[in-house]
DNA sequence: GATCTTGCCGAATCAAATACATACGTGGCT
DNA sequence: AGCCACGTATGTATTTGATTCGGCAAGATC
C-alpha cells in the first residue's frame, strides 16, 4: 500500500472505466503494471467491487433521512442487521455509541414512504422509539479519502 | 425507465464490469441494445459515474462517525458546503430540517483524527456546537434500491 | 398511406483487458 | 563476493468485450 496505489485508487474512484494504460501513465508504470497492481488490491479487498453511482433523484428516491433508533436491550446482534436489511428504503444501518443504539439511513421517495419505512423499523423486535431527522439539502456526498 | 432498465441499473451496481452480452441476455435482449439503453442512462444522469468501492478499513480509516453541527444562524449558501468540503474527513455534508441544522459523515483513522476533523468543523464561521454521533459497527451499507 | 422516430438486432471493427515470457532489483544466505 | 528466490516491472501476443453501423420492425404523426 504506497503512494501509487492509493494515486490509482483515487483515479478509479473518480472514473473506474479509465483504461489500464492511462492509470499507469498517471503513475509512471506500463500499463500492465498498473493492471497487476489493481488486480491485487482487488484480491486484498482494498477495491470491494466495482459499482455505478446511482443518482436516487433519477430514480424519484428524493426523501433522505437519518433515523436514530432506540433500543430496549442491546441490539447488536446480527439479527437486527437483517431485520434492518429486510427493509429497502434502509440504505445503512449502523450501532453506535450511546443512546439512541442505532443509526439507519433510509431513502423513499415521499414522506408518506418514508412514514412506511419508520413504521417498518418500530416493528422491530426491541425498538422503543425513533427519532428522525430529515435532509433538505445534500451539499456533497464523495467516496473515501485515500 | 421502465423495468428493464432499473434491471440493468441494479445489476451494475452489483458489478459493474459486467459484459453487455451479459446484460443483456439478463433482461431478454442483445448486447448492442443493453449498451445503447446503458449509454442513455449515463447520457441522462441516471448513471452519474462508474467507480469502486473502498474498503475504509483497508487504507486505515477505521473511525466512522456523524456529526451534527449546531448553527448560529442560516448556514445554507454554498460557502458552508465548501468549508466542509474543505476538510477530507467529511465524507458526506448536508442541511437537516430541525436545529442542529447540519449532518456530516466523517471517516477518520483514529480518534485523535477524529477531533482534529470536529476541529476543523467547530472552525468554520457560524458553528455553534456539534454533536458527535461514534459508530461501532456498520450492519450493511448498499446502493441506493432501484 | 407516407414519413419519422425509436428501439432492437447481428455483424464488423476497434480498443482494451488479460495472459505470457522475460528482465530487473533487493534481501537473505553460503 | 556470488548466488538464489521473490516480488514487481516490461513489452508483446492473444483474447475479450466495447463500440459502431446498416438494416429492420413497431408505433406515432401528419
Amino acid at each position: 500500500m504506497d503512494e501509487i496505489d492509493r494515486t490509482l485508487l483515487a483515479r478509479l474512484q473518480q472514473d473506474a472505466t479509465t483504461p489500464y494504460a492511462a492509470l499507469g501513465q498517471e503513475v509512471g508504470l506500463s500499463g500492465a503494471a498498473a493492471h497487476e497492481r489493481v488486480r491485487k488490491l482487488r484480491e486484498r479487498g482494498v477495491i470491494r467491487r466495482t459499482t455505478i453511482d446511482v443518482d436516487p433523484a433519477a430514480v424519484g428516491k428524493g426523501v433522505l433521512a437519518y433515523v436514530m433508533i432506540e433500543a430496549a436491550a442491546w441490539m447488536g446482534g446480527p439479527e437486527t442487521g437483517e431485520a434492518l436489511r429486510a427493509l429497502p428504503w434502509v440504505e445503512e444501518a449502523h450501532i453506535v455509541a450511546g443512546s439512541p443504539s442505532l443509526l439507519a439511513k433510509v431513502r423513499a421517495k415521499t414522506t408518506s414512504e418514508l412514514q412506511q419505512a419508520l413504521k417498518g423499523i418500530f416493528d422491530i423486535d426491541g425498538v422503543t422509539g425513533t427519532q428522525t431527522i430529515v435532509v433538505l439539502e445534500t451539499f456533497f456526498q464523495r467516496p473515501v479519502d485515500v
